[in-house]
DNA sequence: CTGCTAAATTAGGTACGACCAAAAACCTGG
DNA sequence: CCAGGTTTTTGGTCGTACCTAATTTAGCAG
């Protein structure tokens, strides 16, 4: 007997119609109770059903009055919180996560130089001002790091590597942190690659712009791991 | 007043509980009657923890005698229907799905030919083998070429490319299924080109398998986007 | 008329309790 | 020892009652 559980069924119904636009991003889905009327459903499998929907990011659900299910579309946070996930659970080697982003990060270089709007060099420039503060602590330095990096994805005006690259980055600050991964000369080193990346995105120059971005992340990637092995030495049950 | 939901509360605790270690992938969480005891929390409320957590990859729920919630790692089957609902949600066009794969696949291929196994060298030319049966229907056709371009990816041995990559060779499948895109040239001409980069895995000559994937997906795209362009004048409110 | 507070209203959140359905384990007749 | 039905465990669904949050609205003071 091949029964598929209800709120599953219901779940999909609502996803397929929301994807399809019937509602629009923004619009309440109909009130719990009134869905039970027109689903004969048990109030429990609508909250089911809604609770998979909110959890696949399709909608965010508001109480009190005027509350609801409000339709929103899924977007780099729902990839990144589902790629974090993958990253704990499969225990990803800080060294995979580099070279991931060693994969990834000179296209989306390219393509940043080739789609680059004004508002994206300025995102790109205030987040360089915000690394070159030498007073911030580490944390601020690390913060500052990943919005640069987003902000080169972003400027890619690709929603999907954008979300991938969001996601990455903020792994690889949490791989980064608390450990003594950092000094002052790794921040000058930081800045300075960061501004001629910006400049070869700025001049549209892709071919410069990818090949300072490989550059970069290699030399970052193979600074970290260096350290990573050396504490790992240290430290071998830490 | 703070009040999250007794629901989420649960679900975050049960998910660091695992991603912790304390249930190793395979084993079953504790029935949901018996949690109600632990947590002092109703059935509804441990239900929709258990459903979050499901939904999120966490855990497969199974009915029945030894049945229960058992724990599994999240992977590329979670990665790759978030992005997709992403595609789906944002009508992400086809000339960007792409471009994405345009940036990403090439730096598969170069991780591909360094990291290979013979196994990976199998499971490519059984792909290319399908692929190749020239009586097969464009379902087919498409399908032995989604089969291929994932093999590519697991042959990199790297988890987060292999789950985007899946995600996207998918959603590239959707997009040109059920349209005119494929000739018997395309066929032909597409693998030829698999089996050179292929050789180039094989060879593990890795600047070599990056600048034949890069002509190769980069040719796609142009065939494929002509086509789109064609059809798209053709029949404007298809 | 203005502005603030308090009640009414609407929606989701939680709690029980009962019962259904699936699947493994158990038992019993052959 | 085996086949087939029965028991038991565990999730799935239902219905009702009540709590909580948030907005709206009504009422009251100034």
């Amino acid at each position: 007997m091949q029964v598929p559980k209800a709120s599953d069924v219901l779940a999909e119904e609502l996803r397929e119609r929301i994807l399809r636009g019937e509602f629009r991003e923004g619009t309440v889905l109909p009130p719990e109770r009134e869905l039970v009327v027109q689903t004969q459903m048990s109030r429990t499998t609508v909250r089911e059903a809604l609770r998979i929907l909110e959890v696949q990011g399709l909608i965010r659900i508001k109480t009190g009055r005027s509350g609801g299910a409000y339709v929103q579309v899924p977007g780099e946070e729902s990839v990144a919180s589902s790629v974090n996930l993958m990253i704990r659970g499969r225990r990803i080697r800080l060294a995979a996560l580099l070279e991931t982003r060693e994969a990834i990060e000179p296209a989306c270089a390219r393509l940043a130089a080739k789609y680059r709007t004004d508002s994206d060099l300025v995102a790109l420039e205030t987040a360089n001002v915000a690394i070159s503060v030498e007073s911030g602590s580490l944390a601020d330095f690390l913060q500052a790091n990943v919005d640069w990096h987003v902000a080169v994805a972003t400027a890619s005006h690709n929603e999907l590597l954008t979300g991938f690259m969001s996601a990455l980055s903020r792994a690889i600050y949490a791989s980064t942190d608390n450990q003594g991964f950092i000094d002052a000369e790794v921040r000058s080193l930081t800045l300075r690659a960061h501004q001629r990346i910006t400049e070869a995105i700025r001049a549209r120059d892709a071919d410069g712009a990818v090949r300072r971005m490989s550059r970069h992340v290699h030399a970052y990637a193979e600074a970290v791991l260096k350290i990573d092995e050396r504490t790992a030495i240290e430290v071998p049950e830490g």
